[in-house]
DNA sequence: TGGTATTGACTTTCCCTGACTTTCGTGTAT
DNA sequence: ATACACGAAAGTCAGGGAAAGTCAATACCA
């Protein structure tokens, strides 16, 4: 068995036992009961339990730190799991407006969220990187953006 | 439960018990009621209750000294457009953590709408740029999304 | 042999305290 | 009245400790 499945399987298991599907984990704490090297937290959690996956991290630092494992419920947010596995790396301009449209229309999300995520992801306010990063940026911002309204 | 949220518990209980948005504490006397340094409290003032967050502080020395804290309400778009207005050509992700969440106490965004912009500028989500382009994108990002709520 | 795991060193953030400083009000001597 | 002393507040700051984050190097497979 090797080290992250023990870990991704605590964290599994937490989150089974919460009502709220939460998991609040000390870093230190989990690792030295599992027996491995703090970082490897931060490797399962980034490996597995990212927003495409369907989890959402929140942390803080210092004293009383800790870390937050949020798994979304699926129910009508599947059809916005759907959008964002259909979006690949890369996004153009046209396509995001297109999918943007897709979810006004179909009620995924209301006009001012629409309005939000156009700005966000506008040409303007990507003027700040170079050209070739801009589609990468685009998907990635987009789909975080999705997926946190689930 | 950390010290340092006790107090801002407290503060924002006799905020909310005021009419007029303000708290009126003496120092020493909170300190030794929740039992920690005094200066534990300015720590908790300049680090939870600046300008940035919406406060307003005050303070008297010497007897019969106090410590006021004004908890300010602006309408909201020129509350908005101020917030806009503070942020330069950079900004990091703690600062902008900052910001996000002084627009959501302030009521300015309701909480889907912060949930949605910190994922649009989060670490993550911008993982598919270089470091040295990051701060930029992120002061640009969040003004066009912020001032699509206009 | 190329991707996945794992580690450890280092960094950053956050919390908390205590020693010291500054400011303010008040009482007192002149 | 004036000046001064003293006590009672709040302010500042350096430092230490506790936690999480980052990253590059290495080890381990299929």
């Amino acid at each position: 068995m090797r080290m992250s499945d023990l870990i991704t399987q605590e964290i599994l298991r937490l989150l089974n036992n919460s009502e709220m599907n939460i998991a609040e984990i000390q870093r230190n704490e989990l690792a030295s009961t599992i027996g491995c090297a703090p970082s490897q937290i931060n490797y399962v959690l980034s490996s597995r339990f990212t927003p495409e996956h369907g989890y959402i991290i929140e942390s803080r630092r210092g004293g009383g730190g800790y870390i937050r494992i949020k798994r979304v419920v699926l129910s009508q947010s599947s059809a916005l799991m759907h959008i964002v596995n259909s979006i690949g790396e890369t996004i153009d301009p046209m396509t995001t407006r297109i999918v943007i449209e897709n979810c006004l229309e179909s009620e995924l999300v209301d006009s001012k969220t629409a309005r939000l995520m156009a700005a966000a992801v506008s040409g303007n306010a990507m003027q700040s990187v170079p050209v070739e990063f801009r589609d990468y940026l685009r998907a990635s911002v987009l789909k975080h953006m999705l997926l946190s309204l689930i």
